[in-house]
DNA sequence: CTGCCAAGAGCGAACGCTCGTTTTGAGGAT
DNA sequence: ATCCTCAAAACGAGCGTTCGCTCTTGGCAG
């Protein structure tokens, strides 16, 4: 019989994750140790080894924790948008502050880079990242099915690889990010993004191209 | 006065770094140890230590080595394209090359997403990533300006920001390349490269979208 | 052309250190 | 008194790197 409640224990989980997300983030998986998660959630070894059973679930329940976190606040900014360019924007915006760790919990990229170093060796952090992907082109892809329904998009758009080559272009766009360290500029991703935005918007009620 | 010709040494270094491409881009930085690429290159530890001043440099030297050979090949590739849809094409075709590690001497992305990892301790690796991310936007911004010069791409287009979100977009499909693992396929991330192709070809002729 | 010799390349066992993990014992709630 | 949790010391494996030795090389004297 456990002397503790269940809730205390998922309190102590949340505790331990929102530390490690820090550290991760800050120092990256590999040069961050388990006595860096020590000091940061101001426990113990053995604590965080009752809880885990080791770095990589560890790392793991962190990029959940981020993903999870992500994806739901997602579908609550978008609904704000009128236009499906509005949205698409919307879109961009959120997930450019999520880069920026302004959304609670979550510096998301500097995690998410490791995440994809790791991905080779670990089975199921690549899952996790698969997992990740479907959502986040589940959404570009409604957001263009609703924009070709009115108009806004290209009818002879290819929905489906268009929204996987956004999803693309924004993991890319954080990348750029870190390249960039203290020169990154907010406004330049922004106005990247949006270039591509207006292609979209712009190319509607044209014919497609002919591939030569 | 040495004792051997320069070119050997050059020899050697080339050797060493052949074999470490290898092993980084399999095992990952992290995970793969001097002992591997000794094994890989038939050498000892002591001659590694000779030619590098440990494994970062040696991570260093293998990163510079795959941009600078895969940044020479791709003008030469570009130079067969006519139209400037034919030559973006040609230019993602070779981009997926290089993931695919057709191009001689690079499991290209397999090291970068390393590299990325490593670019928020390492301010070398940062540098070398910035300076492979200009050379990419740089051939991309060529590229599209001579499409609006040539009426292929719309006028009203901000190719500045354009350049950089495409180079954005092909860094964002190797790690969708990494997380599809076994199931990737290539033509499906040419279909995708290709479906925004066809809208900057497709919007040719319009006017710029108003900014709701 | 031939043999000699220092300089430095090549070698690999050994070192020291870091870090993930285990273990042990104290503390507190029941 | 007892059981559970947690803290902290200790462990041991694995790593990058060093260092003293051997072997090879290429200029040079004869």
């Amino acid at each position: 019989m456990p002397r503790v409640t269940a809730a205390h224990g998922q309190e102590v989980r949340l505790r331990i994750v929102d530390a490690a997300l820090h550290v991760f983030a800050e120092l990256g998986y590999h040069h961050a140790t388990m006595q860096d998660v020590v000091r940061a959630s101001d426990l113990s070894v053995g604590a965080i080894y009752t809880y885990f059973s080791g770095k990589d679930e560890l790392f793991l329940a962190c990029c959940d924790a981020t993903a999870a976190e992500v994806t739901g606040a997602l579908a609550d900014r978008l609904t704000a948008g009128r236009s499906t360019a509005d949205k698409l924007r919307i879109g961009v915006g959120f997930y450019l502050d999520t880069i920026d760790g302004s959304v609670e919990g979550s510096a998301s990229t500097s995690l998410l880079v490791h995440a994809w170093a790791e991905a080779e060796q670990e089975p199921a952090v690549r899952e996790m990242l698969a997992r990740r992907r479907e959502q986040l082109v589940t959404v570009a892809r409604m957001l263009l099915a609703d924009g070709v329904a009115g108009g806004e998009v290209p009818a002879w758009a290819d929905v489906d690889a268009l929204a996987v080559g956004f999803a693309a272009m924004l993991d890319g766009l954080s990348l750029i990010r870190i390249e960039a360290g203290q020169r990154y500029r907010r406004a330049d991703a922004e106005r990247q993004a949006g270039a591509m935005i207006d292609l979209l918007i712009g190319a509607a009620g044209t014919q497609a191209p002919s591939r030569s």
